[in-house]
DNA sequence: ACCGCAGTAAAAA
DNA sequence: GTATTTTTTTACTGCGGT
């Protein structure tokens, strides 16, 4: 290892210079949005000295030694190739890139949405004293997101907060808080939903929105959209994916913008093995990438060159796994190791039941004390979801590690049961099967049942955030009025947030109002490029719904508990979420309507039209299999609970 | 040759 | 003074069975 240190260190990074933080890089010595004034060299030293000595550094040189090895060895296979391979694969290419090119479409007009700082932008929402100040969203140990302020700094994302307060002293750390994010992520795909009701959510904060409709009946071309630098009538925008031309050709990966999917170990193997550093390029070169990766690695960089990629309607997909994962003070008490695992076991049993699902392949994920990553797995015959078959399998995975000294234990779920696959797996129980049997291992048998879909589709997926490095967008402003008629809903666990139509009739909210700036064409990028302009949240003028709105008469229905939480149900909202009490309030209001209208019948319909609301809104045209309608009594969960995750605390 | 499984790694947000 | 996350997906590799 030793000896690759020295050998494989390039020209431009010597270790034993003056200047050794030159070589450590992470991803967040990178620049973000906002960081253009940054002194690089300062923030990279104090990263580097920050980080010197450490295990976690450690790891990182390690982990540069293999890449560095790997580089060698394609370096070595590409010196091998052959002037007849060469033309060989020269052909190749060629045929690949037609065929390829053939799949353009240039039919659809995507945008793709990126909030700017969002979680940042939520937070000072709430606590306006934050405003012109550089604060950073999460923990000392790790930042979620940084403001412009802190960006100042070199602050930003996915950057350890001890050194984040290093680079500014006068940071101030907020801790990440879902719910708000998930609420306000809410609200913005309320409005979203609008312009395409088959939106693809990516995260809390993205959004790509197929505005192809919206664009032709508007009599908006996609050349105008993509040329127009005046604020377009649309009132949405952030960037028209499809139409990118030539433009990105000359712009290289890193600095100018990224390519998603290709990330630090990507960038250095086309940099250093081919001297790729532009899409252009990347054309340039295909022999030789061809010659070097597998066909799907190649035709992904090919599509890259050619401007290419999610032309397909973005299907939401099922969910394939679920995990969690603890960072702890590391440890060999084997006892200890025990109780974390049990723990994991346990959230991770009810997450699965909140969405009905079981699994056969467990995975026990190992960070040891010196960042080694390793994963033990196990498929099993049967499924399992219970808190206990989990313990019992994962103990004994686990018992065979030791001795070691541990950071990190996560478990991981996969291989679920799925509703329709063929009955060509012979380990795969069918669902009528299943439901004549009933579920041997779990507990109940809806446990097993794919009900659990319909809500948790993961068009929305769960997800902690980072937000990657964006070019300056320009900012927005907006109203987030909540429809006074209309029932929004807090939605924590991200997985629906519009069902606004379903109890009263509110087609179209008139006023929420988003004002947009079409980006310029020079920040074009390619559909599965990360984001590329941001919008941010502006704090909606106080006074859009006041003490004077149309729901004031039921205003008393909700008492707020220290000034904090809801007397109904223990919602917390703060003080200064005055819109969100009032819909809140009139949910409560929206609730109690129900439940004495439906004293002649029963509660289900209302649940199961939300559940149907739900798929319809984030399924596209699939046919999803219906709830079944026979719950015991104590199935029927109240609807607000239903969408509320508990399991926050850790 | 193909399949399922286990393990590693990269990437994204 | 300490301290570098969490969740999900995808791809590739290697192994053993059929």
């Amino acid at each position: 290892m030793a000896k690759s240190e020295v050998s494989a260190t390039g020209d431009n990074a010597s270790p034993s210079s003056s200047r050794p933080w030159q070589s450590y890089h992470t991803v967040y010595t990178n620049a973000k949005a906002g960081m253009e004034g940054v002194d690089k060299e300062k923030v990279q030293r104090i990263v580097y000295e920050m980080s010197k000595g450490s295990k976690y550094f450690e790891n990182e040189e390690r982990k540069e030694g293999y890449m560095k090895q790997k580089i060698e060895n394609m370096r070595v296979q590409c010196l091998k190739l052959t002037k007849p391979d060469i033309s060989h694969y020269q052909e190749l290419a060629e045929k690949r890139i037609l065929e390829l090119e053939a799949t353009r479409d240039l039919s659809r007009i995507w945008i793709h949405v990126d909030m700017d700082a969002f979680y940042a932008a939520v937070e000072t929402l709430s606590n306006p004293s934050l405003q012109g100040k550089p604060m950073a969203v999460g923990t000392l140990s790790m930042l979620s997101t940084a403001n412009y302020e802190a960006r100042k700094f070199g602050v930003r994302a996915a950057m350890p907060g001890f050194i984040a307060r290093k680079l500014c002293p006068e940071l101030i750390f907020v801790p990440t808080d879902f719910k708000k994010y998930n609420h306000y992520s809410g609200l913005t795909r309320k409005i979203f939903q609008k312009y395409d009701p088959n939106f693809l959510a990516t995260s809390l904060d993205e959004a790509y929105l197929d505005i192809t409709r919206i664009c032709k009946e508007r009599g908006v071309t996609g050349a105008e959209l993509k040329s127009s630098e005046k604020v377009f009538t649309m009132r949405l925008a952030s960037h028209v994916v499809q139409e990118w031309l030539q433009i990105a050709y000359s712009l290289s990966f890193r600095c100018v913008f990224q390519i998603g999917g290709i990330g630090k170990v990507t960038e250095n193997i086309l940099k250093d093995v081919f001297g790729i550093t532009t899409c252009e390029e990347m054309l340039q070169k295909s022999s030789f990438l061809c010659a070097l990766f597998s066909r799907s690695s190649a035709d992904f960089f090919l599509c890259v060159g050619l401007g290419l990629g999610g032309t397909d309607t973005p299907e939401t997909k099922m969910r394939k796994s679920m995990s969690n994962e603890r960072t702890f003070s590391a440890t060999g008490d084997e006892t200890l190791l025990y109780k974390k695992l049990e723990e994991l076991a346990e959230m991770l049993s009810a997450e699965m039941e909140q969405e009905g699902l079981c699994g056969r392949t467990l995975t026990l994920k190992l960070k040891t004390a010196s960042f080694e990553v390793r994963t033990r797995a196990l498929t099993l015959p049967n499924y399992i979801s219970s808190s206990e078959d989990i313990l019992k399998h994962a103990s004994k995975l686990l018992k065979a590690e030791f001795p070691v000294s541990l950071r990190l234990m996560g478990l991981r779920i996969s291989q679920f049961m799925e509703e329709n696959v063929g009955p060509s797996d012979p380990t795969q129980r069918t669902l009528s099967k299943f439901i004549v049997q009933g579920d041997a291992s779990g507990k109940n048998a809806d446990e097993c049942l794919p009900l659990g879909s319909d809500v948790s589709d993961n068009a929305f997926t769960h997800d902690t955030h980072t937000d990657f490095p964006t070019n300056s967008g320009e900012t927005i402003s907006w109203d987030l009025r909540a429809p006074t008629d209309n029932q929004q809903i807090s939605d924590p666990n991200d997985r629906c947030c519009i069902y606004s139509e379903e109890l009263e009739k509110c087609p179209e909210p008139q006023n929420d109002e988003l004002e947009i700036n079409v980006c310029k064409s020079n920040e074009e990028g390619i559909p599965f490029s990360g984001q590329l302009e941001g919008i941010s949240l502006d704090k909606p003028k106080s006074g859009a719904y006041d003490k004077t709105g149309s729901c004031s008469d039921h205003k008393d229905l909700v008492l707020w508990l220290d000034d904090y939480k809801c007397s109904l149900c223990g919602t917390e909202l703060p003080p200064s979420f005055v819109e969100e009490r009032q819909e809140h309030s009139d949910f409560h209001l929206a609730e109690r309507l129900q439940d004495e209208e439906s004293k002649d019948h029963h509660r289900w319909p209302t649940l199961k039209q939300r559940s149907v609301q739900n798929s319809d809104t984030q399924n596209r045209g699939r046919q999803r299999k219906k709830k079944k309608l026979c719950p015991t009594p104590t199935k029927c969960t109240p609807i607000d609970s239903f969408f509320v995750k508990t399991s926050q605390n850790f």
